[in-house]
DNA sequence: GAATCTATTGTAAGCGCTTACATTTGATTC
DNA sequence: GAATCAAATGTAAGCGCTTACAATAGATTC
C-alpha cells in the first residue's frame, strides 16, 4: 500500500491563518468559541487549502467516530430497505453516518458483525429483534455500547427498543379473519427459529384462533424462507391437503405474494375460492391483484425514530427509551367475508 | 460525553504477554514475522483480557480502514436494495465494511455525502451513474480515492465502471416493441436531469422510434420521479390524449407498476387496450397482472462484481477495469403483437 | 570458540487531532 | 489609568497503534 496523499493537515491550516491548531480546531467543532475576525480566517485558510479532518485522528482524540452501526437481516426486504433508508436520512440530517452489514438470516453470525462494527468505532447500534445470544447483550454491556432493537416491542425489558408488537398485531388480523367467518386457517410462516418476530406472528395466529374457539392444533403450519418463490410453493402444498383452508394467512406480503402467484397459476380465484392475508403493508401489497389485505407498519416512521433516540442514546449517555407504534388492518380485495 | 470504557489496549496485551507492543502488533498484522511460542503467548493474553485493537488508532497509524462507501439514489428501489445487499455481502467476506449514504435522487448533494465519506475515511467509493459535478471527479482524483462507477456503462471514460448500457438496452426494447406493430408510443420516463441512466433510457425510446422510421417528436413523454403512484398518475395523463398510444413505455418497473395499477382502475386492459413495458426486471415485474415485459438486469451480479472489483483497486491502487454486463428482454404479459 | 549472518524482538518516533490548562488580550469598572 | 474579570488564544500532552531502525539472540561457518 503505497498510496501517498499529501492532504493538508491541522498544522497547514494552522500556519496559513497564522493561528494556533486548537484555534483551528475550535473553529471546526465550537465555532462559538472564536471571535468572528479569526474564524473568518481560518475558514478561508480552510477552504484554500481544501483541508478535510482526518478522520483516524479525530476518532482517536474524541472517542467519537460520528458513525452508527447497522444489522438487519437484508436489505431485499423492502421493509428493512425503506426502514434504513429513512434511518439514514435521518441519521445524515444529524451528522452520523450508517454502517451496514447484514446477517442473511442467519443469527449465527450476527455476533461476528457486532464485534466487527464495534471494533470499526460505531458509536451506536441497532439491531433487528430481541432474539439473540445473551453473550451479544454482554458484549455490549461490557463496552457500553448504546444499543436500539427495532422491528419489535416487548414491554418489560430494560433493552431499550422501538417497533410494534408483532403478536398482538397478527393476532388482531387473526381475529378480524375469523370474525369475517373463515374457520379452516392454514398459515405459511416465516422462519421461527432465531426470528423472534416471526415467532410473534406465528402465535399470534394460534392465540387468535384459541381465543375463538378454534383448535390451534389443526392449523396447518408452513415454515419457509420469506421469499416469493417459497410463499408460492408453500400454498401450493397446502392447497394439496384434502380440507382446503379458506384463508391462508402469511406471515409476511413477500409471502402472501407468492402464494397469490401461485393462486393465478392454480386457477384459483382470490379471494373466491380462498383468502390470502399478508403482513408489513409494502408497496407491492397495493399492486397485486387482488390487492392485499394486511397489516400495515410504519416502516419509515420507525426507521426515523430509531435513528432519532440511537443518537439521544449516543450523545446523552442515557440507557433510552422504548416506544411502541401503531398498527393498523388494511383490509384488501385479497380477503373475503364467508358471512 | 463521558463514556469511560476501560478497554485494554495494546500495551495492556504487551505487559501481560510480557513483550513488547510491536510484538503484539506484528502478532496481530503479520503472525509470521513472530516466532510460534511468543505468539501463543500473546494471543493467550489477548483473548484473556477480550482485547480488540482500536480502530481509531489503527486507523491512524496504518492509513486504512477496511471501508468502502457508496452513494446510491435510495435504498427504497429494489433495484439498489439489491445491489447494495450483495456488495455488502461480498465486501464483508473480503473483511470491508460497508458505509451508506443516499442522495435521495437530489445530484445536489452528492458533493458534500462524497467528502462526507471520504473525511470518515472511505478506502473507496461506489457511485452511481457517471452524471455529476466535475468538481466531485477533480476532488476524488485529488485525494487519489479509488472510485468505481456502477449501474452505467460508458465506454471510452477512463473512469472504471461496471454496468450496461441503458440507452442500447432500452433502444433494444423499443426496437422489440415496434416490431411488434405499435406505432403510437408514449413514454413515462424518470426525471433526466442529473441521472444519466434515466437520460439514457430515454434516449434509447428515442433512438429505437427513429431507427424505425417514427417521428421522436411526436411521442409524448411524461417524467417524473421514479415511485409508484407517479407512474399511476403519468399513465392517466397520458390516456387522455386524444390519440391514444398503443404501448406506454416506462423508465423503469416502478413507474410501470404505477400505470398497470390504473389501468386496472380505469377498467383498461392491458395488454389488449393498451400494452405497458418496464425497465429492471425487480421481483415486481413477475407478481403483477399481467406480467411485466422490462428488461432484465442483474442486480446482485452487479453488485457483488463492483465490490471485488473496488477492494481490487483499493489494494493494489491499480485505476480499475470496466466491464459490461449482459442484459436480456423479458418478453411477459403485458406488452402484446399488433400484428 | 570467534566471526558472521539471520531471525526475532525491542525502542521510540510519529500519525493528526482534541482539550485541559496556561497565557494573553481586551473590555469594564472605579 | 490601574485593577478586575471574561473572552480569546496558545501550549503541549496525550489518544493507541504501526513500523523503521536498533539491538539481541540463536544458528552457522570456519
Amino acid at each position: 500500500m503505497s498510496r501517498i496523499r499529501s492532504v493538508p493537515t491541522l498544522d497547514d491550516v494552522a500556519k496559513k491563518a497564522g493561528v494556533s491548531t486548537a484555534t483551528v480546531s475550535r473553529c471546526l467543532n465550537s465555532p462559538d468559541r472564536v471571535v468572528e475576525r479569526t474564524r473568518t480566517r481560518v475558514m478561508r485558510a480552510v477552504n484554500d487549502l481544501g483541508y478535510t479532518p482526518n478522520f483516524g485522528a479525530r476518532v482517536m482524540a474524541a472517542k467519537r467516530t460520528f458513525t452508527i452501526g447497522a444489522i438487519i437481516p437484508t436489505m431485499e426486504n423492502a421493509i428493512f430497505a425503506r426502514g434504513l433508508q429513512a434511518f439514514q436520512e435521518q441519521l445524515h440530517s444529524q451528522g452520523y453516518t450508517l454502517l451496514v452489514s447484514s446477517t442473511s438470516y442467519r443469527p449465527e453470525i450476527e455476533a461476528e458483525q457486532v464485534r466487527s462494527l464495534v471494533a470499526r468505532g460505531a458509536d451506536g447500534l441497532l439491531l433487528i429483534g430481541y432474539a439473540r445470544d445473551a453473550k451479544i447483550y454482554q458484549y455490549l454491556r461490557q463496552r457500553e455500547i448504546p444499543t436500539l432493537i427495532a422491528w419489535a416491542f416487548q414491554p418489560g425489558t430494560d433493552q431499550a427498543c422501538i417497533g410494534f408488537d408483532n403478536r398482538a398485531s397478527m393476532q388482531m388480523l387473526a381475529n378480524k379473519v375469523i370474525s369475517m367467518g373463515h374457520r379452516d386457517i392454514a398459515v405459511i410462516s416465516g422462519v421461527v427459529e432465531g426470528n423472534d418476530r416471526a415467532e410473534g406472528r406465528l402465535q399470534g395466529i394460534i392465540d387468535g384462533a384459541r381465543d375463538n374457539g378454534l383448535d390451534p392444533e389443526q392449523i396447518p403450519i408452513i415454515e419457509t424462507p420469506y421469499e416469493i418463490e417459497n410463499g408460492a410453493k408453500a400454498f401450493d402444498t397446502l392447497m394439496q391437503r384434502e380440507t382446503r383452508p379458506t384463508v391462508v394467512m402469511c406471515g409476511n406480503d413477500v409471502l402472501a405474494a407468492g402464494a397469490i402467484r401461485r393462486a393465478r397459476e392454480l386457477n384459483l380465484s382470490v379471494p373466491d375460492d380462498v383468502s390470502i392475508t399478508g403482513f408489513d403493508d409494502i408497496e407491492l401489497a397495493r399492486i397485486l391483484t387482488p390487492t392485499l389485505t394486511t397489516v400495515h407498519v410504519p416502516h419509515r416512521e420507525m426507521g426515523r425514530r430509531a435513528a432519532v433516540e440511537l443518537v439521544k442514546m449516543v450523545e446523552s449517555d442515557n440507557p433510552g427509551l422504548s416506544e411502541q407504534l401503531e398498527i393498523s388492518i388494511k383490509l384488501r380485495g385479497s380477503l373475503k367475508s364467508l358471512s
